[in-house]
DNA sequence: TTCACCCGTCGAAGCGCTTCGACATCCTTG
DNA sequence: CAAGGATGTCGAAGCGCTTCGACGGGTGAA
């Protein structure tokens, strides 16, 4: 291993001019400095870790803390830790993959051992135990998702009221009167998810805007809860033509459940979902949908956090703008 | 963050004798030792890398250098970082993504500024350029993947030769007389990589040891290749009922292909192949197969590299015995 | 009772690097 | 020609930790 005295004694210079000439942090001559770059050049030194000073210089290392549970949403998981992974080789960083503790461990730990510059935490949660650590720690973090009070924290995530004014906007413009959002089990709202609440908020102000008749119901997963809810939909509603469903394994059910009842998707009903743009093109009718672009996020929050290393100053909150993916489910309501 | 000086003080005694109470590198008193777990503990002291001489104890990481080329193979690749990770996990190691370079660099890098205490290396190429590095470099490392010359270095891989052989033992115990491996395009005999050589030697002398009829043809890809070696192994071989498939994107064509010729899989000819399960699962018709194991390949290697870790002594190369799936692809051979 | 030895603990050095303060030069100026 | 300021370089300290060598006190044996 070739350390920096090497390259001083081969440049005939002191190893602190070697730092120095090789960081920029002091003037060097011109003439030294070449000599310098040239005997480190040749020697193949490169920096070892284990020499900085703790508060030092960066290891160009992101963590990137994700809840790999075994058998959870992998594929999802997946595609956010490759995109941050891309972004990350862009701005030349490795990343940590961090998989000890649930989450606060890991994140102490890594702080502590000084093994990464900063973070970037997956799964962001309403109210989520890693908030005050990562408010606390001297590691600069980005969140994907926006917790309920995102003061003091950098989070991104995708729009989610853009995301539900935008699903209405596209069932208004085929010219359907009367819609419905089937949302997340009731539990959702109260205590895990950001995002859900704010679906709803702009479901419901975009279907004023448009001065449409509107509902929303929070709804369970499974066989059974879909069965009820659109018949309780059509008993209540029987003028409904346009549904936006925002509850991923519902999705096929509640299409099922439609049909049962006589109702074709989308001749009778468009149906618009927020989710995975997998889970829309593979239900059994490709569900136009608002998409959750993981990749882009993941490469936001890899921005996002090399900014803040430069010390540049950050938006508290980054939200992506939605797009809305048009596929088999969704047509011009059909005038009586 | 609190370092050692403050456990020392806490506890009363010198900071070397929490190295050691902690460490248990020397021989400590009990009550010191209680004492001193205890201050730790309240104080939530944890070390601080920075502080490891250079060659001192782990950083608990392992580096994992995995050609992320945007695109290519994503989901394989992922499956066997996923089982990487996972691994990793079970023995308390966190992972660092490679992603600098095109390996070689990526590295160097790693072993220099002592980032890692070990890396696994995936994709493996019969002449890889990053072998000789890997000798020379004071960096453990397990090789996903067996190259053309594995002396000095620890590799994983799935036994091939007994994969070509279990594919031949299964189409002879269903009675086929004449069978044929269609391969991977010859230039990946050449240059490239060992298993695909060591699928043949299996596949012919399993063959030879049942005493059936067999031919081996290298075969590039597309509906065209697929169409010439079809018509080819019926010209020259009428008799012929079982095919060993080793080339993934010739799978769906060349099962078209035969079909067009008036051949039914199974019905007429039956086939099997030696590839990653989802490609096998999702063909035109479900094709038995020999899995490429990705999950127990990464976690073997995290395995192996715990062991190089400690000192144990390890196996040069482990080779992975093959496991066959049956699908649909192959039946018992009508009898004329 | 004395000597030898071992156990438990400590002090100090050292890891490779950065950075602060100091010190030569050399070039401006007055 | 002297004083002052740049400019470029060096020595030394220090980061938090590990580890080597040493030392003191207790124990057991002679």
């Amino acid at each position: 291993m070739v350390k920096i005295t090497d390259v001083a004694r081969r440049a005939g210079v002191s190893p602190s001019t070697v730092s120095y000439a090789l960081s920029g942090k002091r003037p060097i001559s011109d003439a030294t400095r070449r000599r310098v770059q040239a005997a480190a050049r040749e020697l193949g030194y490169r920096p070892h870790a284990g020499g900085r000073p703790p508060a030092g210089r960066r290891s160009k290392v992101l963590a990137l803390a994700v809840p790999l549970r075994p058998g959870v949403h992998v594929p999802v998981v997946t595609e956010f830790a490759v995109s941050v992974v891309t972004a990350a080789r862009a701005h030349d960083h490795d990343v940590l993959l961090l998989t000890r503790g649930e989450g606060e461990e890991g994140l102490r730990h890594v702080a502590d051992a000084g093994l990464a510059d900063a973070a970037v935490v997956m799964d962001v949660q309403l109210q989520d135990p890693r908030l005050p650590l990562l408010r606390s720690l001297p590691l600069p973090s980005v969140l994907i998702g926006v917790p309920a009070e995102p003061d003091g924290l950098t989070c991104v995530d995708l729009d989610f009221r853009a995301a539900g004014e935008l699903c209405v906007d596209h069932l208004a413009r085929l010219g359907h009167r009367v819609v419905a959002l089937v949302g997340s089990p009731p539990e959702v709202y109260v205590r895990r998810t950001a995002f859900a609440r704010r679906l709803v908020e702009g479901f419901t102000s975009a279907a004023d805007r448009h001065r449409l008749v509107s509902t929303v119901h929070p709804c369970g997963s499974g066989r059974d809860a879909a069965r009820a809810i659109a018949e309780r939909l059509l008993r209540e509603q029987p003028a409904l033509t346009g549904v936006v469903v925002h509850n991923e394994p519902l999705l096929d059910p509640l299409i099922d459940a439609f049909e049962r009842l006589g109702l074709r998707v989308p001749g009778d009903l468009s149906l618009t979902a927020v989710c995975p743009a997998p889970v829309a093109g593979s239900a059994r009718v490709p569900v136009t949908s608002v998409t959750v672009p993981s990749a882009e996020l993941g490469t936001r929050a890899v921005h996002l956090l090399v900014r803040k290393l430069s010390g540049a100053p950050v938006p508290q909150t980054t939200l992506l703008p939605p797009r809305l993916t048009e596929r088999a489910s969704t047509a011009a309501r059909v005038l009586a």
